[in-house]
DNA sequence: GGATTAATGTACGAACTAGTACGTTCACGT
DNA sequence: ACGTGAACGTACTAGTTCGTACATTAATCC
């Protein structure tokens, strides 16, 4: 008998120590951001030691960026889910606002690694060649159902990136600033009793932009 | 001759060095975000001593709160603006959409500001007596415009919250997530030449959705 | 089965950071 | 002119925080 071989019973699993070690410092970081996270907070929250975390990632800055880089990879699951092509450019817009909006409800930690990366300046961003270059996958078709929306005489003209600036606006600000909108207006913009008030009121205010006479 | 009476020529005065303290720790703040922010270095920066943060202001987290304070009594400045009862409802909220827009983009340290205080859960500005309770100003003066024009029939029936809601997030995204935009789409949202259009654009998407039939 | 390497744990250090003890100087009333 | 308290400066400390030197154990290869 070679080696114990089932994998799950490896006592020391490369793959398994890094999935660990990233998951716990994604909410350490989305908690805390990024001068607030602790190294050895996260270490403490994980089943390894400190050690490990500059074994497998470097330090905390390159922990971070794998966080980060992470964290956008799973927003790519998007694409699969968007099946616009058959369906009217006006419908096809409803859902692919209502998608966004879903997604960015679901994903509370990834809104807040991107606030965190806007207040270092998007530093850590930049210096991800995996990152640095992503685009949405909203994006591209967004573009599509524009262009058929415009070719049928229905929308108007507009550049899909500021179509989708003003979808992800509304989807971001809702989950990133409701702490101070909470407190300041004593509304909680994530009330489950509003949620669906507020997914038909971003369909209405891009298919009335876009349709306006 | 009794004293030098001359305000301007004290060497020690109590409003100047709180005052300095203070613009000093909105920058670092602003820059930092609070657990990044190094109260030696606002010390340094200041005129006087990291001794006098502490005797005016007890401590970093009070002296938080107090940047948080002054950023925030500042937009009550908006208030005085809104020149809104004698002009027609569309026009009135054309106004009020272009100066937010150009409030928002005027005070980029107020926006991080928030920003970072929602990382930190608001939980500094619940503290604050003066600030938990406070509205924005332009709320009042939405609430009247949107009344005017529904009355006249020519508005839906629509949240003056929710509306202010579109109007912030618009706004505040263009300044709070300018970073990682600018990173992953290579557009500044900032950029002057495109300036006219975001403004624009935002009174569209406004008056769009009052006014779809 | 023994050598080699990958993976892991422990203990520690150097630098930083919020906060303070203590001493000093200036303004102002009388 | 002088006492008193407010305003200010220096030097320090206790605790924290990132990172690493060094030792150790498990897997893998021949």
């Amino acid at each position: 008998m070679a080696a114990p071989s089932s994998e799950a019973e490896r006592q020391r699993d490369k793959e398994r120590t890094r999935a660990d070690i990233l998951a716990v410092a994604t909410r350490e970081f989305a908690d805390k951001g990024y001068t607030g996270a602790r190294v050895d907070e996260i270490a403490a929250r994980t089943s390894t030691t400190k050690r490990m975390i500059y074994y497998y990632f470097g330090g905390k800055e390159q922990l971070y960026i794998a966080v980060l880089e992470q964290a956008y990879s799973a927003i790519r699951a998007l694409e699969q889910q968007l099946d616009v092509e058959h369906l009217d450019p006006e419908d096809a817009l409803r859902q692919l606002a209502a998608l966004t909006f879903d997604h960015h409800e679901a994903n509370p930690d990834f809104i807040r690694l991107v606030s965190i990366e806007n207040i270092e300046n998007a530093q850590h961003l930049a210096q991800s060649e995996i990152l640095s270059g992503l685009a949405d996958p909203a994006l591209g078709a967004l573009k599509v159902v524009l262009e058929r929306g415009r070719a049928a005489g229905r929308f108007r003209d507009a550049d899909p990136l500021d179509v989708h600036m003003v979808i992800s606006s509304y989807c971001v600000f809702r989950l990133a600033n409701r702490h101070t909108f909470q407190a300041i207006f004593g509304r909680d913009m994530l009330d489950p009793a509003r949620r669906e008030h507020y997914r038909a009121m971003l369909g209405d205010l891009v298919i009335d932009y876009l349709t306006a006479r």
